[in-house]
DNA sequence: CGCGATATTGAAGTCTGTCAAGCCCTGTGG
DNA sequence: CCACAGGGCTTGACAGACTTCAATATCGCG
């Protein structure tokens, strides 16, 4: 099996498996800190699955490649994605990690600006982008929320910036690891039990540092007791007041 | 005088003297790498001009601050603005530089996320939240250039997180350098001058560095010949190449 | 169960942060 | 318009943290 997308089509017959769109933010207005939420309703859900054919990207495969001619954007409905910029000095920079209820291919400007990739076995809804944006001026409803969604989109961007400039290798990776347990699709309905979908060198790249480094935050975040390897990719997250206090915000 | 900012009221007094309502970015679909251009059509220009009121504020006055209501969305159209937020830790992190063209105040809920403050003696409309997202739904192919540009402020984000995740100083203050010399409303009409409205601290703050780190940075760039310091705060761009080179993409 | 990829650990070099001191702008007041 | 004072900027020395290069241990997939 090649690793192209595989495209159950719309409205496929796989269709009934899969959750409907999903689109979670923290709402725009609304008294501050609570998580986010679905933003669609039932009749948007329906309307964006019409628009949509259903894939399914296996493991490692690149969704759309940095450049490359925006012609759809993904809603991820399961599974998680990173996306990522290649620099000419041959350094890879991850901008983020995307998870169930994110929205993909659409800070562009008619090319892709980041390359998307699967982490993990992912499902989407692939929506053209013309049908997307002639639904957005029908339902300026609609619109106004992934304005929302962007806006948290924005701010989560702004968070990586703050992790990746922190100065030591600890700061980062408590940072990282507190933003993915409060992160809606990554950790596992509350456990405090972490399944990192990504690499050590995934990490490295978002955070702007060596694997080697990340690796040596983690031994000293387990040497101080805030978390935990269960094995490399399983993280237990003991005190989390601690890694927030090392997170140093 | 104290520092509040100065309401001139709705079309008020002066207004003759303001530039109109503006908001500049990449557009959504096009080709690539074009600069920004306005967004706004004259009419949309007059319907935001009357929901406004023109306010002036002085050099170093906070706009609006971290936590605060968010009341007001801003549209600046003269002077410089900063963004940043207060860590625990007492470190300050600057997220963005904000010129004419720029929208203040928006990527928020119902909260303003970041404190926001002039370097500059500065000119912007300030619209009432209310008015303006109610604008947005009477007027969605107004929504759709507001999108267009909370994508252009998401991809400026990112390329700071790769600024600021760079290893070593001087990559970092090249990327800095670059965009700033790219940036519409950042440069004097193409004059290879640069006229840095920010302190050391502030670029600091911003690239994750200390004062000290930006000058010495500023000295390696000098003794390269990529940049010339006439004062500290006026720079030339001497090797534009060479800083390309230097910033490492 | 075994192999390849991933992760960890170790040692040396480089760069940035910190602390300290001096110089130079800038803008305020006469 | 000029002088002065304060703040901003630069430079120097040292310690600490990260990167680099290298080797080993471990995980996880087939």
């Amino acid at each position: 099996m090649d690793g192209r997308p595989q495209i159950i089509g719309p409205k496929g017959s796989l269709a009934d498996d899969v959750a409907p769109p999903s689109i979670k933010a923290v709402p725009f207005l609304h008294s501050r800190d609570h998580g986010a939420v679905e933003l669609l309703n039932p009749r948007e859900q329906r309307e964006l699955g019409k628009l949509s054919s259903i894939v399914r990207v296996r493991r490692q495969t690149v969704i759309y490649p940095e450049g490359g001619r925006s012609q759809f954007v993904f809603n991820l409905v399961q599974g998680v994605a990173q996306t990522y910029h290649l620099l000419e000095s041959g350094q890879r920079r991850v901008t983020s990690f995307m998870f169930p209820g994110d929205l993909l291919g659409l800070s562009e400007n008619g090319h892709y600006a980041a390359t998307a990739q699967a982490l993990t076995n992912l499902t989407a809804y692939r929506i053209p982008i013309d049908a997307f944006r002639s639904l957005l001026e029908r339902d300026p409803a609609l619109d106004g929320r992934i304005l929302c969604k962007l806006c948290h989109e924005l701010r989560s961007s702004e968070r990586h910036t703050i992790m990746a400039s922190q100065r030591d290798a600890i700061s980062r990776l408590a940072g990282f690891l507190l933003g993915l347990s409060a992160s809606p699709g990554a950790a596992q309905a509350g456990a405090e039990t972490l399944r990192l979908p990504m690499l050590r060198h995934d990490i490295a790249d978002y955070l702007g540092l060596t694997v080697e480094a990340v690796s040596r935050a983690f031994q000293s975040l387990e040497a101080q007791g805030a978390v935990h390897r269960q094995t490399p990719r399983v993280i237990s997250i003991l005190d989390e007041a601690l890694l927030q206090r090392l997170a140093q915000w």
